[in-house]
DNA sequence: TGTTTTCTGGAACTTTTGTTGGATTAAGCA
DNA sequence: TGCTTAATCCAACAAAAGTTCCAGAAAACA
């Protein structure tokens, strides 16, 4: 099965050869479910693309709460901070379910994108994104309540399931969207009895969905429950 | 008087001549106290160097409260994201202080960039340091307390001044602290009583400086104030 | 110098978040 | 099918953070 390796923003552009000479810089590595891939703090273990899994990348407080950064899937990469920079890896990655990730090591990387100008130039703006999407989280927990930042996470998830579905997060179990909040689960639980209350949210059997876009966009973008509308 | 290019990490190890290249590609802005120098949102004002002053950095809820992302003295550079992508600035900036910046705009950047190898690198390397910075402030604001962060910033702000006088965060109000922080002028005041009465800080007079280096570093890292260990 | 403004101290209260623990339900598996 | 494990629900409570309010102290300034 061939790799489309122009889905992946560090890699467009990139003429055959230069392609080449990236995929023979990096190893594939498999992982369990389950695996420690690396851990925070830790001598850098390189650049990262998620091949074929569900990766997720986690930091840990003394208490051992967890609050995962992110969970992602093939063709998403991690790790590239501390690849470019050649510093410690700054979180903790996991293979969720059996998982195969190509690796490039820090010395490679650097030696690729002295050769390969778009691939450094591409890294230019691969970490300029990196940079903005972390603004925006440090804002949400900065700024936003648990019932908000829960509404803005069934609306990103739906979203990238193309609206057809709005029940994504609930493939998640409340202790995984706990971590990604930066929560606890009863918390959760508390938030989203708050939303189906509100009309926000409906649920049929074991499944949340999106019930009020409207309404979740509001909670959202304001931090405070909308007035309960019957019928929008 | 002359300003040392090679304190700027992004115009380390250029050649006099791509030197003369940046600075001709600037444009030198002067700002009163209190002027915006640009706001979040708006379109990509370019890459700033601060020459002189004070700049803030801060986002803004729909309440009105405040977060200080980061408040910059001369040589220090921001707004590089939005500078590299040309996307919306990301934040607001305001000048505290009468201050000077060099400007410059995307386009130029863009094409300094592609003629200049070492500045392409250079940011590369810049980037993925923002990036730890950004990782690292999220954690603070997922995981640690107000007074816990309050200790961060004494342990960081007494170490700026080479841990001769341990009282920095003083020159800042109390207001100003809560916007760094992330919280309220009020919420700061009892944090900073807290750790009064703990004493980690003592007060002389309007000043507050570090009694127990020790104690807050483990009031950062734990989340937990020290036991009371009276002469330390 | 007196007056105004800004900053600080601190109490009392509300809201939100975190914690504990037990009951219920669903899912996975032998 | 019954048993076991995992996930959820919900109440009651504890702790942290946010809010309101007012009184003093210090600084700025006219």
């Amino acid at each position: 099965m061939g790799i489309d390796w122009n889905a992946i923003p560090y890699f467009r552009g990139l003429d055959p050869c230069g392609l080449k000479r990236i995929q023979a810089a990096g190893r594939r590595h498999i992982y369990q479910a389950g695996a420690v891939i690396f851990n925070e703090g830790e001598a850098c273990a390189g650049f990262y693309v998620v091949l074929d899994g569900l990766v997720r990348i986690y930091r840990m407080n003394a208490e051992g709460r967890l609050h995962t950064l992110s969970l992602l899937r093939p063709l998403s990469t991690f790790n590239e901070v501390a690849a470019v920079d050649g510093g410690p890896n700054p979180f903790n990655a996991v293979a969720v379910t059996n998982a195969e990730a190509l690796v490039i090591s820090h010395d490679r990387l650097l030696n690729l994108m002295a050769a390969e100008r778009v691939l450094l130039s591409n890294t230019v703006q691969a970490l300029a994104h990196l940079n903005r999407e972390y603004i925006e989280r440090l804002e949400d927990m900065t700024f936003r309540s648990i019932p908000s930042r829960l509404a803005k996470l069934f609306l990103y998830e739906s979203t990238a399931y193309a609206d057809q579905i709005a029940e994504a997060p609930t493939q998640l179990t409340q202790e995984e969207i706990a971590a990604i909040l930066g929560t606890t689960r009863e918390v959760v639980g508390r938030a989203l009895r708050g939303l189906l209350n509100a009309g926000l949210l409906k649920k049929r059997g074991r499944h949340v969905y999106i019930a009020d876009r409207r309404g979740l966009e509001w909670l959202a973008e304001t931090n405070t429950m909308p007035e309960r509308v019957p019928n929008r």
